[in-house]
DNA sequence: CCAAAATAAATCGTTCGCGATATAATCGCA
DNA sequence: TGCGATTATATCGCGAACGATTTATTTTGG
């Protein structure tokens, strides 16, 4: 064969060819599946994921929050603060270094742990892919993500 | 082998092992690779996406975009005023149903078709994938979206 | 040692995104 | 026909999310 048959400026403004739309649909969609389970546990999705994050490793400083999750503090600032209103974290200034704000889970905060540990069954559930799709799909995706980043 | 590795409870609560934190994040990285290329036409990256909705269909109800664009008549309603008052669309009761809004391209939106031509050239540069991958990847998460949905 | 640069969070203004609810028009059926 | 149910959009309140800016602290170079 001569070529491949490259994808015509017409076809490339269609929105169902767009990489960035299945994505941007399918991150709603998983908010959506997640309501009702996150719920359960008064927390927003973002908020479950600070969480997890917190969860992983305790004692974090909003910047590092912020790199993991890839997140401003312009966001983390007022969800940390709702999620010390509700009780699961303290945030302190550092007294090493009073430009750091440390995050720390309370016991309400590590005791929700339990109570999400049934969270990623229902999700895992609703994908409806087997585990090693699962991850293999997730990877595909994180390497696409560090592409954009680049 | 007796049985395949199962993912622990532990490894399940992993943020980096989210398939969902995946998208979340590669959505974000979506939205900043966008900015730069958007700011030339004074479009956000979800206002872009209804243009492109509009493009490749013209005279849309509010209701019918929504449905392709997963979005509640809450969330396009606002915006769609903002591209109303942009200039780039009309919106305008339907004469045989009342009850819906028609929304169409002025000739200011139909121009700016020109000028976003370029923009998911950049796009796909900035993912760094062949477009056969790009077509692949993109109907696998169009079909996670489709299961979570279900 | 101290002023200038760099760093970390926080604040502000704007836009998205949703659920719940309101409003208005149309439909269905008794 | 007419009135209750359904449908389409809009409104409201709240929580993300970001860029630009501000404030406070620390680091660095002279």
């Amino acid at each position: 064969m001569a070529k491949a048959n490259l994808p015509s400026s017409e076809e490339l403004m269609k929105l169902d060819n767009f990489l960035c739309f299945a994505i941007y649909s399918a991150n709603h969609a998983f908010t959506r599946v997640y309501k009702p389970l996150l719920d359960e546990l008064d927390l927003t999705y973002p908020q479950y994921l600070v969480m997890v994050a917190l969860w992983e490793k305790d004692d974090q400083t909003v910047g590092s929050l912020g790199e993991k999750l890839f997140l401003e503090s312009s966001t983390l600032t007022p969800m940390l603060k709702r999620l010390e209103a509700m009780g699961h974290i303290l945030r302190t200034r550092d007294k090493a270094d009073e430009r750091q704000v440390r995050v720390q889970l309370t016991e309400t905060g590590r005791a929700l742990r339990e109570k999400a540990s049934r969270v990623p069954i229902g999700i895992a559930d609703a994908t409806g892919m087997e585990p090693a799709e699962v991850a293999r799909l997730k990877q595909e995706i994180a390497a696409l993500r560090a592409s954009l980043l680049r």
